[in-house]
DNA sequence: TATGAATGAGCTTTCATTCAT
DNA sequence: CATGAATGAAAGCTCATTCAT
C-alpha cells in the first residue's frame, strides 16, 4: 500500500527518500503488529533494511515516527476515499458501495486498524499532538450528505440521517468485527474470517445500512 | 494461576483476598490506560498498594494477569448481561434494551473497550492462551435468537437475520463511536462525548438495529 | 576517604548500606576522573561491584548520583574543618593551621577539586537543584571572623578583614596550584607535585597570607 | 591539523578562512560550556554554521578541536599580557596592574576558566599531547622577576619571593572566585557577582598581593 | 571547499523477574 | 503472607565519525 502523496521535485538524493519510506513502511508494519508499546525500533531498523540510527536521523523518536506513519495510514484512506466518485451513483448504489468500500478497505489494510487502535490508547492520554489529522475526511461526509439528500429528494430514503453518524456506524460496522474477530471467532465458535464467513458479513452490513436508510 | 473473584469456599484471609483484588483492580486500570505492552507492573504494584514481588506470588506473570483481567472483565459484561431479562419484554423493546444495556455498559466500563482492543492486538500474534474466556456469551446469543424469532412469528421482524452478526453490529456501532471518540471528535469539530451527543448517538444507534430488523 | 556521617539505627540489610556505600564511593572516583559527561554507569557499577541497574534503584539517574556525591563530599570537608579547633590556638597559629589544612585536605582529597569543578561547570547552566549543599561551611567563617577580631585587638592583624574573603583566598592560592598542576608543571618546566615542591608552596602559601594579615 | 590564526601568508580563500575561524569561536563557546565531555559536535556545526563533515576536514577530530581551542585561547592570554608593559611602571604599581589585568582578563573570557578545568581534568589522564602550549608564559615570569628585583633593590619588596609562586598565587585568588562562584554564592547567601561585590574581590586581592611583596 | 546520508559502538535508562529473608 | 534487594537483558537514544558525491 504505497501511497506516493506528493511528487518530489528538488533533486534530492533518491537514497534519502527510499530510506524514509522503507522506514515509514517497516514502522507501518511494526506498530501495526505490535502496537506503540510493543514495537521495537530494533526491529523497525532491520525490517526497513537501514541503520536504527537514520531513523532518528530522519523522524526523531520513536512517538514521532509514529505520529508520521499515523498521517501516512490517514492519507492513505483519504485518497481511496477521495477515488470512490459516490456522487456518479443512484443514492443506493452508492450507499452500497460505501459500504463494500469500507469493508474492502479494512480487509485490506489490516494494519490501519491496529494502528487507529494504538491512536486512540494513547491520545485518551496526551491528547493530539498530530493536528494534522484533523483535516481528514470532512469531503466525504458532504459527499455522503448530498447522497442521502438525493435519495430523500427522490423518495427512497428516510429523512433526518445525519451523515456523520452514518459513516461512524458505517466504519464500526466493519470495524468492530474485524478488529476482535479472534476474539469472537473464539467465542462463537466459527472462522469469521472464511470467504464465506465474510461475505456474509457484508451481506449484513449491507442490508443493516439499507434497512435503515431506505423508506418503507 | 487460578484466581477465584467470587465468593471463596475455603476461609481464606482477609488480607489475601483483599491484596488480589487490589491486584487485579489495579492492573485492569493500568492495561486500559496503557495497553499491555504500556502496562508496567512497578505501577501496577504503587497502585494496587503492595509489594511487586506479591504480583508474582499470585499471579505468575504480565501475562498470566492480563489473562485474569480479562476473564474478570468478561466475566463482569457475562454477569450483567444475564440480568438484562430480556425474553420478559415483548420483541422490539427487547432488541431496544439490548442497544441501551451495550450503548451504557461500554460507556461505563471504558476500560472494557482498551482491553478487548489489548486482547486482539495480541491475539493476532500469539492465538487464544486463555480457552476459559470462550464460553463467554453464548447464553445472549441462544436468548437474542428466541426474542428474534418471536418478532418473526409475530410478524413484526424480518427473517433470516443471524443472531450472532446482530450482536456483532449493536457492539460494533456503540464500540467505535467510543473506542475513537478522540480522533473523531478532532476530525468532526464536535465534543461526540457530551450528554447531548451521547442521546443521539443512541438514538441513531437504536434507529439503524431497528430499521433493519423491523418489517414494512 | 569514608566519612561515615550518620550512625545508622534501624535495623536494615547490611548489604543495602553497603551496596549504598559502593556505589556512592565508586561513583565518586569515576566523577572525579571523568568529570560527569565523562563518566560511565557501567564502569561506576564495575568499580561498585554492584549491577547497574541497582544504582538507578537507588539513586534513580546519574545525575541525581552526581548530586549524591557532591552532597557526601561536602559534608566530608565541612566535617573535617569541624575538628580544626581554631579557637584553641592563638590568632597566628590559628590562621597557619587553617592554611596548612587546606593544602593538605586538597592533597589528599584530589576527588574534592575536580567535582568542585565539574559541579561548577554544570551549576552554569541548570542552578542550584541540590539546596542542601548551601549550609555548608557558614560555621568556620564565623570561626574565622573571631580569629580576625581576636588578633585586631592583640595588636596583631590589621583590620577590615572580610573573613569570606580570606576563606575564599586561601582556597584559592591551594586550589590553582593543585588544580594546574600539569599545565602548570610542563610550563614551568618544573615538576610542580614533587615533596620540595608541594613544601615550597605551602611555606609561600603561609607567607601571603601572614604578610597580608599581619600588622607591621 | 595546524590552524593558522593570525594572518595567512599564501593567499588562501577568504571562506576557508571564515568557516576556520566559526568553527574555531563556536567551539570555545561550546567547550566553555559544556566541557570536553558534554561538548558536542553537533551543536559547534550548528553554532558555527557549518556541515559537521567540514570540522572533521578542518580539525580532524574532537580532541584536536580541544586542543585547537586552548591554544588559541593560551594565545589569546599570552598576547594580552605582552601588552602589559609592566617594566614602564615602578614596582608597586607594576604589581597592581598585574592583578588588575589577571582579575578583567579571567572576567572579560569566562571561557578561559572553563577550558583550563577541563584540560586540566583531562590531562591529569593523558598528559601533554599538546606540547605547544608549553612556551605560554614564560616571558611574563621574567618580567615578574625582574619588578620584584627592582622593589627589592629599592627597598620596598621584601626578599625571596619566587615569581612563578607569586604569579600562581595572583592567577588562584581570581581563579578560584570566579570559577566557582556559583557555588560560593549559595554557601555565603551573597551575589558575589554584584559590581560592588567585585570591586571588594580585586580590592582584597590587590591588598593580599601588596601586603605580601611590601616590606614593613 | 563543502555537504547530506549513513553508521557502529556505546550511552543512560527501563523492565519483568528472582533472590533471600 | 509479605517484602526490600538485586539482576540480565534489552530498550530508546546519542555520539563521534565516515561515506559518497
Amino acid at each position: 500500500m504505497t501511497v506516493e502523496i506528493e511528487t518530489p521535485s528538488e533533486p534530492r538524493s533518491r537514497d534519502a527518500d527510499r530510506s524514509q519510506q522503507a522506514i515509514l513502511l517497516a514502522s507501518r508494519d511494526e506498530f501495526a503488529e505490535h502496537g506503540l508499546g510493543g514495537a521495537r525500533m530494533d526491529r523497525i531498523a532491520e525490517r526497513a533494511g537501514v541503520n536504527k540510527r537514520l531513523i532518528y536521523y530522519y523522524f526523531g523518536s520513536k512517538d514521532a515516527l509514529f505520529r508520521a506513519v499515523l498521517e501516512h495510514s490517514y492519507a492513505g484512506i483519504r485518497q481511496a476515499e477521495q477515488q470512490l466518485h459516490l456522487t456518479d451513483l443512484n443514492p443506493v448504489e452508492s450507499i452500497r458501495r460505501l459500504v463494500e468500500f469500507t469493508w474492502a478497505y479494512y480487509i485490506d489494510h489490516p494494519e490501519f486498524i491496529t494502528l487507529l487502535n494504538s491512536a486512540n490508547l494513547h491520545q485518551a492520554r496526551h491528547l493530539g499532538k498530530s493536528e494534522r489529522v484533523l483535516e481528514m475526511n470532512s469531503p466525504l461526509i458532504q459527499t455522503l450528505r448530498e447522497v442521502l439528500e438525493r435519495g430523500r429528494a427522490e423518495g427512497q430514503f428516510r429523512g433526518g440521517v445525519d451523515p456523520m453518524q452514518l459513516y461512524i456506524s458505517i466504519a464500526g460496522l466493519a470495524y468492530f468485527y474485524l478488529s476482535n474477530n479472534h476474539t469472537l471467532s473464539a467465542i462463537f465458535g466459527r472462522d469469521l474470517m472464511s470467504p464465506k464467513a465474510r461475505n456474509e458479513r457484508l451481506s449484513h452490513m449491507t442490508d443493516v445500512i439499507l434497512g435503515y436508510v431506505l423508506t418503507s
